[in-house]
DNA sequence: TGTGGTCGATACGTTACCGTTCCAACCATA
DNA sequence: TATGGTTGGAACGGTAACGTATCGACCACA
């Protein structure tokens, strides 16, 4: 169907100008993120976004099959970067120490706009549900790594309530800052750490 | 400049059939949500909404000056309904009542895919972000209640942390609910409203 | 050093939506 | 009951993005 000629006789392999350039792809999913932010992921186009990498739409119609392709691919690139967290002593420490993670990530405007989109836009497409899930997958077992720490420490009972627990720990901040569009100082992530020790602490007691 | 003739000389006011229908008003209203759900807010098409709602495009053009106008006059029709809680006895039963009544409005599909797109949009539009505090504050006000009723109850210290405390109170639901979605069960609400209140407990003493 | 073959960019036809204009239908008023 | 004047719906050009086809530019290989 496709490539025939180089599938009846490939004489040599694709060499000098004919190889994709690997910044060029880059530079198109870069572009593709902002006009995302810009414009909210519904109202992307191609047109903008090869326009904005410095490149033509067959740069992009050569490497995807199509708009709803290219979206999976960048959106598939996101959420590799999944650095544990280190020991702070304290599930106290610990839990500061996953806010304060947390809040430079979604201190990026670009990711405080994505972010919800992902979200709607999950409710709506199947591979972007499974990139949401997988994005929250890598996150609890940050969160995990906390809990565990803790129940080895004697802080928290080994029968708490691992998924309450798992929400109790960025929902709050997410809240904050990506619904109420605000950024806690570092003096209310200490008291935000405090409230849920506390909050992880009643959710493991049988009642 | 426009409706000439009535500014010169109105004979007679507006009647019979040349009198706006409300019942299509309300329609387009409906209509637009769905196109919002299913398609995202970017990409809402008043072509579509019109024909959803059963009537042409004039009948939006002649209600509103522009696409924008539209968008801010529907979405200005939410957020109305206010009703206050009713006092459950104690802190515990109030949080569960107010996490009862929040599970009940975001379990409506269309709610859940509006609302992260609200969030998304108050990052570009201003009318939208104008919008999302409004709604922020009715919240708000809803979730005080809660909380000088504790204190007057002897359950709170007054010198509470109120801004992480009306964090405390959706956010752990809302992340359940929108950002993961799912649907947490009725003891899983119950054990939600312990940790809250565990954690409410803990914001207010000095540290 | 010649060259094969893919690359990126431009141009094109198609589709969809925007916002406007026009006209028949409609019904409470006088 | 006749009618005035606005309504809703359909038709119209204009714009923008989609996805495809075509072209010269490019450079590691042989």
């Amino acid at each position: 169907m496709e490539h025939n000629r180089s599938v009846v006789k490939s004489r040599r392999k694709p060499s000098g100008a004919a190889v994709q350039r690997a910044d060029l792809t880059e530079a198109l999913y870069r572009a593709f993120f902002e006009e995302w932010a810009e414009r909210g992921f519904a109202a992307i186009s191609l047109e903008r976004v090869a326009a904005r990498a410095g490149a033509g739409k067959a740069a992009i119609y050569r490497r995807f099959s199509s708009h709803h392709e290219f979206a999976v691919a960048a959106v598939s690139t996101i959420g590799l970067t999944i650095a544990m967290l280190d020991d702070h002593g304290s599930l106290e420490a610990d839990v500061l120490a996953f806010l304060t993670r947390l809040r430079v990530v979604l201190r990026h405007p670009m990711i405080r706009r994505i972010l919800p989109d992902i979200h709607a836009e999950a409710a709506r497409s199947a591979p972007m549900r499974d990139l949401n899930t997988q994005v929250a997958k890598a996150r609890r077992e940050q969160a995990q790594v906390v809990l565990d720490r803790a129940i080895a420490r004697g802080e928290l009972d080994p029968a708490v309530d691992r998924d309450l627990a798992l929400d109790l720990l960025p929902a709050p901040l997410y809240w904050r800052m990506v619904v109420l569009g605000g950024t806690p100082t570092r003096g209310q992530l200490a008291a935000e750490a405090v409230a849920i020790v506390a909050a992880l602490r009643a959710s493991s007691r049988r009642c």
